[in-house]
DNA sequence: ATAACATATCACAATATCATGATATGACAA
DNA sequence: TTGTCATATCATGATATTGTGATATGTTAT
């Protein structure tokens, strides 16, 4: 793994690279460590069952916090603490209609991880 | 929130359905409990910095252990055992070679989940 | 003002997850 | 067989996350 006997090795198979040249030529090449910080708090998200019946109901129309805890048969104190924690990482919005809150997907990203991820498991 | 006054409401605001009916029009739309927790237990591990930046090494070539942890700069326990991890969840799969063991996502839907979470941290 | 309702926040015990040290397995070489 | 290397498993303390009861905020109706 040390030193390797690439330079002497001129007209060896090609096909593979020594390790070492495979790990300096595909280091570089991934995000850094901040970018896999803040997507593992991205994804994260998706890793709790009550958060994904949330968004799996968002995906199919926007609702309020009461009609959600209903559809789920949860209590209003579980779903509206996930909506905070969907709200805070950017993965629903709400507006505001009188005392109702109205929540929805921020954007078709969500949608689309949910889907595939639903995909992969169902095959 | 218990019984409500649709019954002598009928000539309500038609325009938006109301929250009962809203409730049982998708309650049946969603996948069911197991299917969530399943899907969850999948997310789950993309929620975790080490496991994003495996996933990441191998959606460019196929690697064997001590590749990845040189290249991420890990300890090779923390690196086997997010191995394992990935592995129980059929999320890369491994071919042994010799002494060696040879590393792979093992299909289509890792790698697209993978790049729109970036793609959605990054915008 | 008072009540009722929809929603949000706080605090906490139960549980899960993390990285890692110690150790085991299994392959190849000497 | 003995040693070394690549990898895997086990055990554990530190830390994070869970759902929920108690409580607060803010809106509409009386």
């Amino acid at each position: 793994m040390e030193k390797n006997n690439l330079e002497n090795n001129e007209d060896m198979c090609e096909i593979f690279d020594s390790h070492e040249d495979v790990v300096n030529r595909i280091k570089h090449r991934i995000p850094d460590e901040a970018e896999f910080t803040e997507l593992s708090e991205f994804f994260k998200i998706f890793g709790n069952p009550t958060r994904l019946k949330i968004i799996s109901l968002l995906s199919i129309e926007d609702l309020c916090v009461c009609d959600i805890c209903e559809a789920l048969d949860l209590n209003q104190t579980t779903v509206s603490n996930q909506l905070r924690i969907l709200r805070a990482n950017n993965i629903v919005k709400y507006q505001k209609e009188g005392k109702m809150a109205r929540y929805s997907l921020t954007d078709l990203h969500i949608e689309m991880i949910y889907k595939v991820g639903l995909e992969h498991i169902l095959e």
